[in-house]
DNA sequence: ACACAATGGAACCGATCGGTAGCAATGGCG
DNA sequence: CGCCATTGCTACCGATCGGTTCCATTGTGT
């Protein structure tokens, strides 16, 4: 699933735990970080420390992945692929 | 590409940055954030700002997904498939 | 040699993060 | 009904983040 913003990582985050079952304290003991640090995230707190997600991310089972985001064709119609741009606008 | 800590996290921006020609001052400007912080997030300072990440990786035209980490079949070998087994406990 | 851009790094400092501890409300369940 | 787990939320507070401003060094081009 792509996440656009912290609100949707928050989305991603609560879902997965709710469908794993797991409680805010089980998890935050899991991913080692403290129950406020869960439940501020999945309100939608806008200052959340990285490694912290990572760490919730991994208790959860979930993985994270980057990738340009105009590589993956289709649905860009109206859009610049920038990669492509700059990939012919370099040096060679 | 997969990323398991912040330093991967880093090792793609700055990759990213250079393959784009942009400079740590560019990219800070464009992301909205201080060249400081893109310094140390490349230099792999432990302790980011998702929302810095975020914005950062929004400059760089990159894309952030999550997904579950056992869902992508083969190579799991030896592993267990986390999601297959809740799914099974389930109240179903 | 000179000028300039880019980078690594340090100092300063206000803003805020995140942990701990606590409380009220809610919702099962025996 | 009591009992317990879970969750939203708060105050407190030390630690630290991130912006700004500096400087030294290393290219790069003239």
């Amino acid at each position: 699933m792509l996440v656009r913003s912290i609100g949707e990582a928050a989305a991603q985050v609560r879902g997965r735990r709710l469908k794993l079952r797991l409680s805010q304290d089980q998890l935050a003991q899991r991913a080692g970080v403290s129950r406020k640090w869960v439940y501020e995230f999945e309100a939608g707190k806008q200052h959340a420390e990285l490694g912290h997600l990572l760490r919730v991310l991994d208790a959860l089972d979930l993985q994270l992945d980057v990738s340009p985001r105009s590589a993956s064709s289709e649905s860009t119609q109206g859009t610049v692929n920038l990669d492509a741009v700059l990939e012919r606008h370099r040096d060679g």
